[in-house]
RNA sequence: GGCCCCGUCGUCUAGCGGUCUAGGACACCGGCCUUUCACGCCGGUAACACGGGUUCGAGUCCCGUCGGGGUCACCA
């Protein structure tokens, strides 16, 4: 039998980053084996713009590369594949659980259920629904439907014994069957509950490995309940710890990012992606622009298979060493035997590293492809960009090295991409390099006289150039070098000055000299 | 609170009874390199929650305690 794993969003809004790693895995699981994965939409609750709050998580899993094999817009044999098409497939195994027994008519209020829930917490015992309004026949129903009652569908939990459940990751795990409510399938509307919906959905759609968060493992009773009586065979199932907040052990939320924000590697990892957003121009709300959203860093210019790789090992290791997988690599290796049980802690900073190194792997070509955009957006670069942008970014990237980290990092060295009439220079740079120091002015002349020698104007050139200008004056090479390089930057700090120089070339860089001695003058 | 799950450096983890005076990675600290920053290189601090068993021997098995978390809806 083939393996087939789904991953079922509700349509939220966002894609979170705990979402994309039960996604991931599910993948893994099912594409290493030879298997499909399925996508499949939780829209039981049935919201009016479900299309406009699904796009952005069908867009972030395309973005991290998770393809589905079924599911919205490529469909196939076992659709539909959103909840909300399928009531009739529900409302008959509603049916057919009500026919054999396992299932009830229940005319109770809100109200009367909530008194029996205090009367019990009161009492200091647990709550266990009472089945009073229980309709054990139609005269019932009718009799109590006649007192204007409205009917909903339970389930007929057994209050005894208890059950194995032979979870992948966690092992045996025992429940009593008596700790699951007689919970609600079907509204007094005809329309059905998640919980039914889902055993009916992995049945149809011949899910063989449910692998899940672990906040649904207490509610595998009454699903595995279902699965029986309604004949289906049992799915194998897996709960995966959470991932938890940076530092903590609690489930990571989006909305707790006030919280968050008070540890310091986040606070920073939110500082980077805003400067960055600023620059871009981009409108910034908690809602859209949040590390716990998978989207924030593909706005901030992180790349999917670093963020892949990352969550990959949180929570999942092949050995003691091994830390960088190709997609390749993870396929091959990923088994569910070799997740963890324990909670695993979001922490940015591993993360950053992880895009580091991609970043440093990715080829130049492909880093320019990647950053350009970025150069657009914030307007340095016209659109579409003339045909000498490319090398020349791609000249900037090398000097730049790791500096940048992550795509929008290209924005750092925004000097590139400005008039040399329209640099903007850091005031309290200038004063320290140009304004204070007695003399520095007088030098960087007669630093751009020598400048204007160099023939070519390369960084060779440039290194042996300022080599004999230091020693010919008699002054350290950092007397002249940081004056230069507010100069022609504006900033205190760049990649190395004789790259810049060749960069800019020349004629931009004895013009940017030249402003500044005026500016300074 | 009931039920369930979990517990190795700050964080992610290796460890499936002896090779563990506990290994790796990120972070942190110190040094080197150096025209700034980043990188790189070298070195360092740092963990088996606790208590009982079992065993010749326990981070590894069992029990308890403590701690953390999840879940208890006509949400998913």
């Amino acid at each position: 039998m083939s393996i087939r794993t789904r991953f079922a969003p509700s349509p939220t809004g966002y894609l979170h980053i705990g979402g994309v790693r039960t996604a991931l895995f599910n993948w893994l699981f099912a594409k290493g084996r030879g298997g499909q994965f399925i996508l499949r939409i939780d829209d039981t609750d049935a919201q009016r713009n479900v299309e406009e709050a699904l796009a952005p998580i069908l867009h972030g899993l395309k973005w991290v590369g998770l393809e589905w094999d079924e599911g919205p817009e490529v469909g196939g044999p076992c659709g539909p594949y959103y909840q909300s098409q399928r009531l009739d497939r529900y409302q008959a195994a509603v049916r057919h659980l009500l026919e054999c027994g396992a299932a009830y008519r229940d005319f109770a209020t809100p109200d009367e259920l909530q008194a029996e829930r205090e009367a019990a917490q009161a009492a200091g015992r647990p709550f266990v629904y009472s089945r009073r309004w229980r309709a054990e026949t139609e005269a019932d129903a009718d009799r109590l439907k006649a007192q204007g009652r409205q009917g909903v569908v339970r389930l007929l939990m057994p209050r005894e014994g208890q059950f194995v459940l032979h979870d992948l990751i966690r092992g045996e795990v025992r429940i009593d069957w008596a700790s699951e409510q007689d919970h609600v399938i079907q509204r007094a509307d005809g329309s059905c509950l998640y919980h039914l919906a889902t055993v009916v959905d992995d049945h149809d759609m011949r899910i063989s490995h449910v692998i899940r968060a672990e906040e649904h493992l207490s509610n595998t009773a009454r699903q595995v309940f279902m699965f029986e009586r309604l004949g289906y065979s049992l799915p194998q199932f897996g709960h995966l710890p959470y991932v938890a907040e940076p530092g903590s052990k609690t489930k990571l939320s989006k909305r707790k990012l006030e919280k968050y924000l008070k540890n310091r590697d986040f606070a920073q990892l939110m500082e980077h992606g805003q400067s960055i957003a600023r620059r871009l121009g981009l409108v910034v709300t908690a809602d859209t622009f949040n590390p716990v959203i998978v989207d924030f860093y593909e706005q901030v210019g992180y790349l999917p298979d670093a963020l892949v790789n990352y969550l990959l090992l949180l929570g999942w290791s092949l050995d003691d060493k091994t830390e960088d997988f190709t997609r390749e690599e993870m396929l091959r290796h990923f088994s569910l035997e070799r997740v963890n049980k324990a909670p695993a802690s979001f922490d940015c900073e591993k993360l950053l590293a992880f895009q580091t190194r991609s970043m440093q792997r990715l080829p130049l070509k492909q880093r320019v492809a990647l950053v350009v955009p970025f150069l657009r957006q914030a307007g340095l670069v016209t659109t579409p960009p003339p045909c000498e942008t490319a090398p020349y970014v791609s000249r900037i990237l090398e000097a730049a090295g790791d500096r940048v980290k992550v795509a929008g990092d290209i924005l750092d060295f925004d000097d590139f991409f400005r008039p040399d009439s329209a640099l903007v220079f850091d005031e309290p740079t200038l004063d320290k390099r140009l304004r204070k120091p007695a003399g520095a002015r007088a030098l960087l002349e007669k630093y751009r006289d020598a400048l204007a020698q160099v023939e070519p104007f390369e960084p060779s050139r440039l290194e042996s150039l300022t080599h004999s200008f230091v020693e010919e004056n008699g002054i350290k090479i950092g007397d002249i070098v940081h004056a230069v390089r507010v100069a022609i930057t504006g900033k205190a700090v760049g990649f190395g000055l004789f790259d810049t120089l060749a960069i800019l070339g020349q004629q931009r860089s004895l013009a940017r000299i030249a402003r500044a001695l005026e500016i300074t003058a």
